[in-house]
DNA sequence: CGGCTTACG
DNA sequence: GCCG
DNA sequence: CGTA
């Protein structure tokens, strides 16, 4: 393999001196503007399969590079310059498979909008996904997420299931549930998953802030099926599942945009007094693009590295003596041992919460404020942007980005970094851009990470 | 047949 | 459950 | 164990 970079093309040239296509991997990875791609000892189809896993597709989001025979680059060599492209150039491909159905097999190689044509398709994949998470089977769940998330980035919808053949993620059992959605409307598995006494009590306890799948089947299995049943039979609760008790049904109605922009003001006006010039960002759902959610993600930092320390702490007190705050992790809850000894909180760097949001005042109404989830994380500037990748989600893109970096890339991603284990080093990033291109993927804007 | 994101509270 |  |  090697990459070359003259007057704005960047070319890719392939062959086989390694034993299999798996192992042609850049170093390091293709910038996003590989223009062509010049294939040595391959033919067109297998040249063709690299550029599928590499970028994700003829459905990528970048335009497709040139497909060459090396008599193009021996040419170009010659004249000292790249000639212009001529049939003969070209590598023969057999394409049968249509542009806008093929699919990258990483979430984070594709484009995936909140909208989408397939959503009865989608809803039936992942009914099956929860239920597998509810009975501990986190990998069948992850297979159906993926399953799930492939047909959310489709553009247009499948005329039959014979389009579902060449799709990733898709297997036996996928294929069968979409086949009956596809023809009946409905899928039995799926309706009778909904229907369970099972599936209903574990979807009501683990929506309860507090509550994951072990402590909802630990309740299950002792008999409680309802929220009566929790707040009557004396359960054992912890401070945060009380507080996910008391606010559930507040908490179970949707937080909308414009709420959201209330609470980036509240906490912004705050900031402003406790530390000027301190940044206040939108990130999670939100930040999709989503026009409701079930929490508010804020990122605090400040431009002068070091100076966001203790700002969770203070922050906090002051939501606290504004009698804003319903519940936080730490106990230090009144407003008084918050604001004396703040320095707890000081260690920490994210912090759940929930907030009395006080509502539009519109006449008499029987409470003036609504109880929402609010998330608050504190990041030094140098890390804010892998911050802002990190939270802005979706849940499964972030799966997907850290198992391409992983396992593609021989690097690991979080939230605060960029580790390259060839080099044994971290990469900086000013931008979410500079992520993307260090992870050698296009750019894929957070609008299009609803995967 | 092994692997399935990676942290913090 | 699906992939490599 | 919970949260994202």
């Amino acid at each position: 393999m090697s990459c070359n970079q003259a007057m704005g093309i960047r070319v890719c040239s392939l062959n086989k001196s390694r034993a299999d296509l798996t192992q042609l991997r850049p170093h390091p990875p293709p910038s996003a503007a590989l223009t062509h791609v010049v294939a040595e000892q391959l033919t067109g189809d297998e040249a063709a399969a690299w550029l599928a896993r590499e970028r994700g597709g003829v459905g990528g989001p970048s335009p497709h590079p040139a497909m060459l025979d090396l008599s193009w680059l021996t040419e170009s060599i010659s004249a000292g310059q790249p000639v212009p492209i001529e049939p003969r150039h070209r590598l023969q491909v057999t394409t049968t498979v249509e542009p806008s159905l093929q699919v990258a097999p990483y979430a984070c190689q594709r484009r995936t909008p909140l909208d989408h044509p397939h959503s009865a398709l989608v809803m039936a994949l992942e009914t099956l996904a929860e239920a597998a998470l509810f009975e501990g089977e986190e990998a069948r769940g992850l297979a159906f997420t993926r399953a799930a998330s492939v047909l959310r980035c489709l553009p247009r919808a499948l005329r039959g299931t014979h389009e579902l053949s060449g799709l990733p993620g898709i297997g036996a059992h996928s294929h069968r549930v979409l086949q009956e959605v596809l023809e009946d409307g409905v899928c039995v598995e799926v309706e009778t998953v909904k229907q369970s006494e099972r599936y209903q009590t574990m979807k009501l306890f683990t929506q309860i802030f507090g509550v994951g799948v072990r402590t909802a089947d630990r309740w299950y299995r002792e008999g409680l099926r309802s929220l009566g049943d929790l707040r009557s039979h004396g359960t054992r609760l912890t401070r945060e599942q009380q507080a996910g008790v008391q606010y559930f049904e507040d908490l179970a109605v949707p937080v909308g945009q414009a709420e959201a922009e209330s609470l980036v003001c509240l906490v912004l006006d705050a900031t402003a007094h406790l530390l000027p010039n301190a940044s206040v960002t939108l990130a999670g759902g939100f930040r999709r693009g989503k026009p409701c959610g079930h929490d508010v993600d804020l990122l605090l930092s400040h431009p002068e590295e070091g100076r966001e320390v203790g700002l969770l702490g203070s922050l906090v007190a002051w939501l606290g003596e504004q009698d804003l705050l319903l519940y936080q992790h730490s106990s230090y809850s009144t407003a008084a041992e918050a604001s004396s000894s703040c320095r707890a909180l000081d260690r920490f760097d994210r912090c759940f919460t929930i907030l009395r949001l006080v509502l539009p005042t519109a006449g008499t109404r029987v409470r003036a404020w609504r109880a929402v989830r609010l998330d608050l994380v504190v990041v030094p500037h140098s890390q804010l942007p892998f911050a802002l990748l990190g939270w802005t989600g979706s849940r499964h893109f972030e799966r997907e980005l850290r198992r391409f970096a992983r396992h593609e890339r021989e690097m690991v991603l979080n939230s605060h970094g960029l580790y390259d284990m060839r080099q044994g080093t971290f990469l900086l990033a000013s931008s979410e851009e500079e992520i993307f291109q260090h992870l050698g993927l296009d750019y894929i804007p957070p609008t299009l990470r609803n995967a």
